[in-house]
DNA sequence: TGTTAATCTAGAATCATTCTAAACTAGTAC
DNA sequence: GTACTAGTTTAGAATGATTCTAGATTAACA
């Protein structure tokens, strides 16, 4: 993992996040947070619940990942048109995305350097997203 | 406009990407180019081109948009899930998105740094994007 | 243990986008 | 010009991801 996440376990992050406890959160939860850093899909995830016998509805896990994108225990990437990413890291950081196979790849924000960064004419800066995009050896770059 | 574009109108421009000059295709291509560099959604062009009465279907729409992008003259921006953009500039450049509204704005290449690249694992880099959200001046950033 | 507000769910609804099959038209040959 | 053909356009249906709805369930707490 590449940030400390300073909870023991599932129970403990939602409770930092002042989101109620449930069966199909904490199952939600363990399945995103206990492996490392992950890239998944609403519909991913759900299949992953399913396989592991956790009783769990398609519009719960889309609600579910909201939230968490809310608490800020996710963050959505979008690259592709017509389907998210929820990405478990949540630390700064940018993407490769293999268009051959729609995955993602984090890179650490260090390995890159965006310097320059003009000011939007109004508003504030909430984030810089780098997205790497990595197509099949041959065929002509951008 | 950021970049230059060696032809005259919309029939040269169709003529030089292979594509057959329909009515329709040379009434969007009109559209999108003669208006200066633009950000459009597949329905916002359609709208466009109904007010200016010119019947286009929102299939044809679709379909020309693509055959654009595959042609070259037109990038296809994703930042907001379920929506693509589409982008009259294809100089390499980068983006504002404004959450609030919902709109890009153009940043020039040379506005931005990007250096240290980390090469992909396998593949070739197609395209570097990057894109700085901004949002409403109070509320945290990420 | 009872009450209540939050949560979960199946299924319908929505939205952007793509597909389909039939009608149209640009380009070419005569 | 007229006829032919391949490429285009189209309305409408289909799709796929996501959101909504309204009723059933459950966590929290007295």
């Amino acid at each position: 993992m590449s940030n400390h996440r300073p909870f023991a376990n599932a129970l403990e992050l939602l409770r930092a996040a002042k989101l109620r406890p449930t069966r199909q959160r904490l199952a939600l939860a363990k399945l995103l947070f206990e492996k490392g850093d992950r890239h998944v899909t609403a519909e991913q995830l759900h299949d992953e619940a399913v396989a592991a016998s956790i009783p769990v509805s398609l519009a719960t896990v889309y609600n579910t990942l909201h939230q968490f994108v809310g608490a800020r225990l996710l963050r959505e990437v979008v690259v592709n048109p017509g389907r998210s990413y929820f990405d478990t890291n949540i630390a700064d950081h940018h993407h490769f995305f293999f268009e051959e196979t729609g995955k993602l790849m984090d890179i650490a924000s260090d390995r890159i350097e965006v310097t320059n960064l003009p000011q939007p004419p109004h508003g504030a800066i909430r984030r810089v997203d780098v997205v790497i995009r990595v197509g099949p050896k041959g065929s002509g770059a951008a």
